[in-house]
DNA sequence: GCAATGACTGACAAAATTGTTAGTAACAAA
DNA sequence: TTTGTTACTAACAATTTTGTCAGTCATTGC
């Protein structure tokens, strides 16, 4: 359980009020997010589909991310009728499913330098046009 | 230091194997790391201008996230020339540069759903509230 | 000589995340 | 009656991340 009084706790609010780049990313950060968010995508919308999908991660870690996820409504559960025992359904909404693209962005951005894209310094100095998405 | 044998590590390399996804995540994941490209993209390219924008962090916690982005070729470092003591600049290469408009559609994404953008699930177009799970 | 500066590093402690073990429920098939 | 199924939870251990404290270096200003 989180403590609220540690300076970790209070340097992660700080930034998360300075700016929603960093919950975002927190949101995220899970070991096993990104990929779980993926699969469910893709149709693996099921506890054992999941299992399936991921070999290596546990019963007790696949389903705290996935409430992790749930407490973010970047999902949803959803009973399956007359399944026996009774089935769960994960549910992308539309904040998991806007944010599919964006995880889809940072795997081309990964996979391009991975793949050999020469790192430089861009050459001269100019000044950047920063949209300001932030006060200060 | 990172054990190479520990089940969280294997894990861990797993899914960089599997998908670039995951690496992109990680790289992006330290505590103040997405708040670091963001003020370095603005112009605040030196450690003492970093600490003014982040009054919250130590030096040895900056010191190690700028190594970190440094190890990953987000950003490179450079001595300043004819500066007593040696000033040193921190620039971001062209990866650390495609990565900024990540982060800000990671920021907007937040954003808009902080701002009250409902949740629904695409399928029905129900809208609900997202339930609170956290008790305390 | 002594403090101040900019940009660190090493060693350690605190806290958070991830993984492991054991157990739950309700029903069905063998 | 024992095993199997789906989808969990609680308690605990291992590992990793984050934060803290002290100290470094080469130089300038007082």
């Amino acid at each position: 359980m989180r403590k609220k009084e540690s300076t970790d706790y209070a340097n992660e609010q700080s930034l998360f009020q300075l700016c929603e780049r960093n919950s975002a990313i927190s949101m995220i950060s899970g070991r096993w997010k990104g990929q779980i968010v993926y699969y469910i995508f893709q149709g693996n919308d099921r506890f054992h589909l999941l299992q399936q999908k991921l070999p290596n991660i546990s019963e007790t870690v696949l389903a705290r991310q996935l409430k992790e996820l749930e407490s973010h409504a970047i999902l949803v559960k959803r009973e399956i009728p007359n399944t026996i025992p009774a089935g769960i359904k994960y549910i992308l909404t539309n904040k998991g499913i806007d944010l599919v693209p964006i995880l889809d962005s940072l795997c081309k951005w990964g996979k391009l330098y991975a793949d050999g894209k020469k790192i430089s310094i861009p050459s001269n100095e100019q000044a950047f046009t920063v949209p300001n998405l932030e006060t200060d």
